[in-house]
RNA sequence: GGUCCCAUCGUCUAGCGGUCAGGACAUCGGAUUCUCAUUCCGGUAACACGGGUUCGAUUCCCGUUGGGACUGCCA
């Protein structure tokens, strides 16, 4: 009984003139209102609702998009809802367009979102008059109070704890307006003064809270003491914190994906709920996805500064096949995706199911090789049709240059990229990404042609060839000339193809001859050799 | 400094007290091939270290070391 006191009342509540003085404007709701205005979703046993919560800084981060990943095949498998929540309370960090480059992403790769206009909006800074009302409950409880340290004394309130070897934050004796009289919050609103809303925390660190995390089990910490800020002062906009527990309280999130970055202000969240008296959504704390510095050696969070691949946009911009990075990243997350997927039991990462424990917490280093692996092999599974529809598209984008030369005949490009694709278990994987698909097949427009000078020809050979060649034949009567040029001139047969593979491609590796020849034509067969044996 | 998280081949991982420690990518070798491709075979390669617990530890516990995150009116 004696904790109980300690923990829920240790202040007064403020009267409700001054929470309405305070916040700006009287409540719209209360907590009964707002628990009828979002009532407990209507969802089979077992349905996740996930969200995925980006803040919109004109980015999306490769890390976000494997949560986002998981948030959507958590939902998907388990007829639940997933969500797309935009964080914009930071309004200093705002970023024109950054909420249209998220849509487009998650677009673009197939994250389907569903926000159910019931609890929404799903705007942060639209949803003030929810953060407001519940602020109010905590004013009125005294659980939290009017703070009017500024940004100076703050400052010199760290600079003190530093140099005295404290934690540093607004806590206990640190927090200078805890215990402000409703008399002084009057005389400083009446001076102008605009005040943050502090959380007026009860914990207590000698003690240890637990927290539950779906995948890592239960973690303890220390209780949280700090007087962390629920409402900033300039905008009148939730912080981060405060604001996942008004959502994902009123979203009825069952399941909050996040990186492990938060893993330390778990406790924080977990007072924050049980003093609302509502039930915290399951945690799964996501690693970060890594490389190793190329500088220091060291392994550390890709970084959107110093890496081009933590933007999703250069994975856009290259033409990487949405779907294979989707693959490589579902892979992470549900590791035996690989080898079902092998063995054929599944086709896509959404048939697999994806075990929310199994989730690695480990960091994991970003592999470009094994993603190329997967690009490979998706390209390789598609029909050509497919592939041209989508190079074609990636060309219309980025690549105006190519988008016109393929405009004039498509064709062509099809018929380029059917070489090798009849038989499905022995089609070459020479494809990666849309743009590299097109630099490679290159050699099949004469101003892009480059002739390899390297090469030491047998012009003997390539004259031979030349003498016999006729566009008509069918593959054997192309290759028993071969052969025949080849036991005449005393070489193997193989010194007979490479002579002309890299006379008419410019290269030592190539997908079948004859039907290079056979798309390409005599007369770009024939130009080709001809200047060669010039 | 404090708090917390993590630790199996080069990389991503399987493993939940007894396994020849399995798979995939990468790499190396071989076979087929018009090809430095594809396909098919095969090889090298790992339980960070030290203590416990146990008949028996990669697996459980503690410590060490190493890596990471956080420590804002940013998320």
């Amino acid at each position: 009984m004696l904790n109980l006191e300690r923990v829920y009342k240790m202040r007064d509540g403020l009267s409700a003139d001054l929470i309405a003085r305070v916040l700006g404007g009287a409540p719209k709701y209360t907590l009964a209102e707002l628990e009828e205005k979002y009532p407990a979703r209507d969802l089979p046993d077992g349905a996740f609702v996930t969200r995925f919560a980006p803040s919109p800084t004109g980015y999306m981060h490769i890390g976000g998009l494997y949560q986002a990943l998981v948030d959507c095949k958590l939902a998907q498998q388990s007829g639940g809802v997933f969500m797309l929540r935009i964080e914009d309370t930071d309004t200093k960090r705002e970023v024109a367009d950054a909420v249209k480059i998220i849509e487009d992403s998650m677009h673009r790769f197939g994250l389907k979102y569903n926000n159910d206009e019931k609890y929404g909006p799903y705007y942060q800074s639209k949803r003030k008059d929810i953060y407001h009302s519940v602020a109010a409950d905590l004013l009125a409880r005294g659980l939290a109070y009017p703070c009017f340290l500024t940004a100076e004394d703050m400052e010199k309130i760290r600079e003190n704890q530093k140099a005295a070897g404290f934690a540093t934050g607004i806590y206990g004796e640190f927090a200078r307006d805890r215990d402000i009289s409703e008399e002084e919050i009057i005389r400083r609103l009446d001076a102008g003064q605009v005040p943050s809303i502090r959380l007026y925390s009860t914990g207590n660190p000698q003690q240890r809270i637990f927290c539950k995390d779906a995948v890592r089990g239960s973690i303890g910490f220390p209780e949280n003491n700090e007087d962390i800020v629920l409402i900033k002062s300039n905008d009148g906009l939730p912080t981060y914190h405060f604001a996942h527990l008004c959502d994902d309280h009123f979203m009825r999130t069952t399941h909050v994906v996040r990186g492990e970055e938060w893993l330390p202000s778990f406790p924080l969240h977990i007072q924050l709920f049980r003093m609302m008296g509502w039930t915290p959504p399951m945690y799964i704390h996501t690693s970060t996805i890594d490389k190793i510095d190329s500088e220091t050696g060291k392994q550390r969070k890709l970084s959107k500064r110093h890496d081009p691949e933590a933007n999703v946009a250069y994975f856009l911009r290259d033409g990487w096949p949405t779907g294979a990075v989707l693959e490589y990243l579902g892979n992470i997350a549900a590791s035996g995706y690989e080898e079902a997927k092998n063995k054929g039991q599944v086709k896509s990462i959404w048939e697999y199911p994806l075990r929310p424990k199994k989730i690695p917490i480990s960091g994991a280093l970003f592999d470009m090789k094994k993603l190329e692996w997967w690009a490979r092999e998706f390209i390789a599974t598609m029909p050509v049709d497919e592939l041209v529809r989508h190079v074609r598209e990636w060309a219309n984008e980025y690549d105006l240059q190519w988008a016109a030369r393929i405009g004039e005949n498509p064709e062509y490009l099809k018929n380029i990229l059917s070489i090798e694709r009849d038989n499905p278990k022995r089609i070459r994987k020479d494809f990666i990404t849309w743009h590299q698909t097109l630099d490679e097949v290159a050699y099949f427009w004469d101003d892009l042609f480059v002739q390899n000078t390297e090469y030491a020809f047998n012009t003997d050979l390539l004259r031979a060839f030349l003498e016999t060649f006729d566009i008509c034949d069918d593959k054997d009567s192309w290759w028993n000339k071969i052969v025949a040029i080849a036991s005449g001139a005393g070489v193997k047969n193989g010194d007979v193809a490479m002579n002309l593979r890299v006379a008419v491609t410019g290269r030592t590796n190539t997908p079948d001859l004859y039907s290079i020849m056979q798309v390409m034509g005599a007369d770009m067969v024939k130009s080709r050799i001809g200047d060669i044996l010039k």
